[in-house]
DNA sequence: GCCGAACGTCTACGTTTGTAGACGACCCGC
DNA sequence: GCGGGTCGTCTACAAACGTAGACGTTCGGC
């Protein structure tokens, strides 16, 4: 069964982890300086998240020095695919059709992105279901 | 200002909200009887539940007999596609294309749906971003 | 008109989440 | 070698969530 799914982030650990996702990994004093200035945490706002997205399996810590080297176990996608299917989960009748335009439309998506995705429906297109 | 966007659910309300939003309209009872079959929900946990909902503003209650008629005071779509912004605002760096397309792949699509993605995708195109 | 079944409300309690202070350990510069 | 700053840990506490029992009310059937 091995260790599979770590536990799903809750919101605000959503935004440390997108943070150390980005820098591929980060001292607490980044993780600090960012959080203080984007959501105005205090520093043991911080260290408590950390520590809790470490012991959810988030977040691996490498001691460098007297402190921590803090970086992903995994990369972001797998978490928001997670998010993305209990999502799905939720969308009732028909609505995931729908629910996609909105997302497309919301999206920022780049030319080769919007290329990949006409030809994965162009391949769902004949059997369609 | 209004109302506007109710509180977001938590994963046992959308549960609830879900088979709501199925009947259209429902009695204790239906979600009770429904709960306790797919869920193992004693009846008091279904109750709560509802109350929250209506408290939060997602279920409207009408009278009836000595009991409420809940439903829905939203469609499904607004719920989900709030629920789906909150999950692109995770998307870090270029993951929302490998999101869409992973979504695209779950997801249960109709031949209509699909044609209207593509041309939503024909359109975005030229002016990509 | 009374009784039982069903309904909604109140109360409860453990867990998770959000937010944060206190404190002891430790490393680096002087 | 010492002191100051930085780190991580421990503890705390309110609010939200998951789950549920107790109870008073009330509607419908007999």
């Amino acid at each position: 069964m091995a260790d599979s799914a770590p536990d799903a982030l809750a919101p605000a650990e959503w935004k440390v982890m997108k943070f150390v996702w980005r820098r591929g990994r980060a001292a607490a004093r980044d993780v600090i300086a960012h959080a203080a200035a984007a959501h105005d945490w205090r520093p043991s706002t911080v260290k408590t998240l950390l520590k809790r997205l470490v012991d959810k399996g988030h977040l691996k810590a490498t001691r460098v020095g007297n402190s921590f080297l803090y970086e992903p176990v995994e990369s972001a996608l797998p978490s928001l695919q997670r998010a993305a299917d209990s999502l799905l989960e939720h969308a009732v009748d028909g609505l995931a059709g729908p629910l996609l335009v909105h997302l497309v439309k919301r999206s920022r998506l780049g030319a080769e992105e919007i290329a990949e995705l006409r030809a994965l429906l162009d391949a769902r297109k004949g059997r369609a279901r």
